[in-house]
RNA sequence: GGUGGGAUGUCUGAGUGGUUGAAAGAGCUGGUCUCGAAAACCAGUAGUCGCCCUAGGUGACUCGUGGGUUCAAAUCCCACUCCCACCGCCA
């Protein structure tokens, strides 16, 4: 959400920004014509509700016949107040629901586009590796040695689930740990949060509305977390923040939940995209002058913990078009996947600026006294699932076997995953 | 699921219809004192929205949320949410 004396003052700019990312201009239009209205009506309404304020503390003080026409005076007043009161907020629901829809502007820098096609490379790192064998994908390697089991996450939940089993197992939580630590390290908070989620979270995380399709909701009206961004954003939810407090910093672990409802027929084999998935994510409150740099921060994390892994990736800007209503500017890093022999997306970062704060409410206080809302920022430390098809598929051998990044020797106590078959598969 | 208690400012906590936007204390900020610090003392310390050509003034709203009663609600009524305690069930 928008702050409303900023599209007051620059309208046309605001207009040509949202338009950059496929927005309606139209709803800058309606937002201030709303806000007009609403002014007015509410200059109306806190005028006759002064006069009776006033009135009513009079009445206190008389006694009476002045007493008597001093009641009767103020219930007149009474009576308009109440007959004024359904009109604003009529009117304050219409503008709520205008300023909703209307996204975050991209920054300055970020480039045109329309879709992911007009996303730019900024920079690779790593040399994809040459086989001299025809290598396979996730989804084989998975069966041959008995990692990964599609077929019977069909029998009980449908498509896109899956089963880990044996060492891939060991190694999601390998790295779990590993990101943890990385993190950790750094001076991130480790957070394992609530997954079912509030409304009110949802909208003030940007998901809603809009997102509605990709979220699922129970029977009790709370949300299916797509991503542990969305509880981390509502922790600090209607406080105020120190300066001196600020940044702060989370890592949090949580399943992913994403109906994946726009996607049908795309990426259908294997673990990549599906309804079901775990992942690490970092994400920062910070001072407003402080947001880029901690952009820059979070995706220099997210290298650094790749680079660990020795995955080779490219870092993606992404273009005014592709950047979803609550990203200012946002980073992806793709890393390469053997199996389909190109990238692949596997982390995400997002300077959202002060979109989140204003609509979960979440603030500061300068050491000057003043209170202004602060910026958050979320990256992906590690998607597991993606990250798994990309060590799975990069560190295949000859032979059939995976080898395990140095990294995580020490989380899973074991060098390679070799060939084994302790379940018959399907086929 | 049942019973009972509760939700007040940064925090603790008073307040059961009319200068209560809110006592008191703590914390924080500034000052006095001090070589410096602590202590003590003094002063300051809510947010949102609107209007006023605006380092200030002013009006409205805000005591969990939403509604109601009333000229007037933190205070009375109703619904909901959350928290605490105990019982039941349970990983």
């Amino acid at each position: 959400m928008l702050d409303i004396k900023i599209i007051r003052d620059n309208p046309e700019e605001i207009k040509r920004s949202i338009t950059r990312k496929g927005a309606d201009s139209n709803l800058v239009d309606q937002a201030l014509e709303t806000d007009e209205k609403r002014r007015q009506v509410l200059a109306e309404i806190e005028q006759v509700q002064s006069e009776l304020n006033r009135r009513s503390s009079d009445i206190a003080r008389l006694h009476g016949q002045q007493k008597i026409d001093a009641i009767k005076e103020a219930s007149l007043l009474s009576d308009k107040v109440k007959e004024l009161k359904p009109k604003v907020d009529e009117i304050n629901v219409d503008f709520r629901k205008i300023m909703l829809d209307i996204p975050n502007p991209p920054a300055d820098d970020v480039i045109d586009g329309k879709s992911d096609k007009d996303n730019t490379v900024n920079r690779k790192w790593g040399t994809p590796p040459q086989f001299d064998f025809q290598p396979k994908d996730h989804v084989s390697l998975g069966e041959t040695l008995n990692l990964i089991d599609i077929e019977r996450a069909g029998k009980i939940s449908g498509s896109r689930f899956y089963f880990l089993k044996n060492e891939l197992v060991l190694l999601e939580f390998a790295l779990i740990r590993y990101a943890f630590d990385v993190l950790v390290e750094n001076g991130f908070q480790p957070m394992l949060p609530p997954v079912l989620l509030n409304r009110r979270t949802m909208e003030g995380a940007g998901y809603i509305p809009g997102g509605e399709d990709e979220i699922y909701r129970t029977q009790d009206d709370t949300y299916l977390a797509g991503t542990a961004e969305q509880p981390l954003a509502g922790y600090h939810m209607d406080e105020i923040l120190e300066e001196k407090e600020l940044p702060l910093r989370y890592a949090g672990f949580s399943s992913c939940f994403r109906r994946e409802a726009g996607s049908h027929g795309k990426d259908v084999r294997g673990i990549l995209r599906a309804h079901q998935f775990d992942k690490v994510e970092m994400f920062s409150y910070v001072l407003p002058e402080e947001s880029e740099k901690e952009h820059d921060y979070l995706v220099s994390l997210e290298e650094k913990i790749v680079q660990g892994l020795g995955v080779p990736y490219q870092v993606v800007n992404i273009c005014a078009g592709d950047l979803g209503a609550p990203a200012s500017k946002k980073f992806d890093i793709e890393s390469w996947m053997p199996g389909e022999d190109r990238y692949r997306e596997t982390h995400s970062c997002s300077n959202v600026t002060d979109f989140q704060a204003r609509r979960l409410n979440i603030r500061y206080r300068k050491d000057d006294g003043k209170v202004l809302y602060l910026h958050t920022l979320n990256g992906t430390a590690i998607a597991i699932g993606r990250m798994l098809i990309a060590i799975m598929e990069n560190y295949q051998q000859a032979d059939g076997s995976i080898v395990v990044p140095e990294v995580l020797h020490k989380y899973v106590g074991f060098k390679s995953i070799n060939t084994k078959a302790k379940t018959q598969s399907l086929k």
